[in-house]
RNA sequence: GGAGAGGUGGCCGAGUGGCCUAAGGCGGCAUCCUGCUAAGGUGCUGGGGGCCAAAAGCCCCUCGUGGGUUCGAAUCCCACCCUCUCCGCCA
């Protein structure tokens, strides 16, 4: 959320800083912003003078009451006092609804270091590893899956739909053996401390995160409790202190989770969703961190290194690319996706996707620290990205690790995990 | 799911319509006393918002949350949330 006080002071700099998004509906969000909270610091002033005089009239009351004088005329005059409060209260309680409703749907401003320009703008700022050659032995990964007997679709979409992969056999243990080492990870080289949360949260959880109100659509909504099933562990990790005021001596805070995640993805079947590249369940091992506002952009080049370690554990090939601010996510400052090069469906595969969102999920989800001890409470920044999503994952390695008899080698750090050095069909 | 008890400031805890502008204590900060320490004295104490360029200052809101009654609500009424105890169900 942005901030309506920085918006009211330099209106001209937010406005120029979301336009780089290319959004053409934002300008008039913020004009309707700034309108209605013009209307409500005139409506406060007019309530508050009202209340103040409540309040010094009813200590008259009290005091006369108490001397057991008449206090009737006094009484008299208040009705009308609270008449216009009750007015006042009324219609500052909708104003304050309608900017709230207003500034949820207003995305973040980019990061002055995000390239103008859309997606085509995006710009790769490293890379790592050869990528495997393409050959016309090897296969895309829904096919070695199914052949090895390791992946099983048509199950999968029997149970629940088109979108849920099913996994059997040595394809399920790869999912917990990459579950277990990536956490593993992150904790023993990375610091990070292990978090298992609930999978179903509050709606107010998915607003502090910037899933909603927009993105509704996307995700699962439990009705029958109002839950809804996570889309990533970035919502209840970012969400963790939600409401509190963190000693600024114990930041940086650094989260790690595995949760299972839930994406609707409405309208978005098609040719580039084959396999497991884009499914409604599936497994991902996220970083979240809670920083103080100046180390945040170095904490973005931190936590991007470690979803990229987890890369070179693995021995995958990927770039780093740096997204223009036309194809940021709503609610993020500034983006790096790390894509693994996948050389059955020659793809370069998005595995991971590592944000800073500056100040923007701090504000939504009352997310603050306290600088110094005695000092004011300020907003923290939040930082989050995949280590790694696992289907992509898993359908990079089965295709640079086959072979040509069409089994699959276990890279080595995954071998203790899968108690098994190659993967072959029965 | 049923019955009961409860939710007050950083913490404990008093408070059944107006001297609550929330007692008292603990903790913390400042300061004084003090050879040092301990003990003690005095003062201060959270969060949000408005006026203001800002500060100072003044004001408003905040006793689980949201409504309501009333001239006036921590206090009375309604709904909901959470915690605890017992019962039921259950992996």
């Amino acid at each position: 959320m942005l901030d309506l006080r920085r918006l009211r002071r330099e209106e001209a700099a937010v406005r120029a800083a979301l336009a780089r998004r290319g959004d053409p509906s934002v300008d008039g969000l913020l004009d309707r912003v700034l309108r209605l909270d013009a209307d409500r610091r005139a409506v406060i002033q007019h309530v508050e003078a009202w209340k103040a005089k409540r309040n010094e009239v009813s200590r008259r009351v009290a005091d006369l009451k108490r001397a057991g004088a008449e206090a009737e005329p006094l009484i008299e005059e208040m009705r009308e006092v609270s008449a216009h409060i009750e007015e006042y209260d009324d219609r500052l309680r909708t104003l304050e609804r309608e900017i709230e409703d207003a500034l949820l749907l207003l995305p973040n401003t980019p990061h002055p270091d995000v390239p103008a320009g859309g997606a085509e703008a995006n710009r790769v700022v490293r890379t790592w590893g050869e990528p495997v050659e393409a050959a016309s032995w090897r296969k895309p990964h829904w096919e070695l899956g199914a052949e090895l007997g390791i992946l099983d679709l048509e199950r999968g979409a029997k149970l629940s739909g088109s979108g849920f992969p099913l996994f059997r056999g040595l394809g399920a243990r790869l999912q917990r053996a990459l579950i277990a080492f990536m956490l593993d990870w992150h904790v023993r080289e990375h610091a990070y401390e292990e978090v298992y949360p609930p999978f179903l949260v509050k709606q107010e959880m998915m607003r502090g995160t910037g899933h909603l109100p927009k993105f509704a659509s996307d995700a699962y909504h439990v009705p029958s409790d109002d839950l809804w099933l996570v889309p990533t562990a970035e919502v209840p990790l970012t969400n963790l202190h939600a409401g509190e005021i963190l000693p600024g001596e114990t930041l940086p805070r650094r989260y790690v989770a595995y949760t299972p995640c839930f994406r609707r993805e409405a309208g978005a079947a098609g040719r580039e969703t084959r396999g497991l590249i884009r499914v409604h369940q599936f497994d991902k091992v996220e970083l979240v961190r809670l920083e103080r506002p100046e180390a945040s952009d170095a904490a973005l080049e931190e936590l991007t290194r470690h979803a990229e370690a987890v890369c070179r554990a693995l021995g995958l090939a990927y770039r780093v690319v740096l997204l223009a601010a036309g194809d940021l996510g709503f609610g993020n400052a500034k983006t790096y996706d790390l894509e693994v090069w996948a050389p059955g469906c020659e793809r370069w595969l998005e595995v991971s996707s590592c944000s800073l969102y500056g100040d923007y999920q701090a504000r939504r989800a009352h997310l603050r620290y306290r600088p110094a001890p005695g000092a004011k409470p300020e907003h923290l920044h939040t930082l989050n990205g995949s280590a790694l999503a696992l289907p992509r994952t898993v359908g990079a390695l089965l295709e640079c690790y086959q072979a040509r008899d069409g089994s699959v080698e276990v890279p080595p750090p995954l071998q203790p995990y899968l108690q098994s050095e190659r993967i072959r069909g029965v």
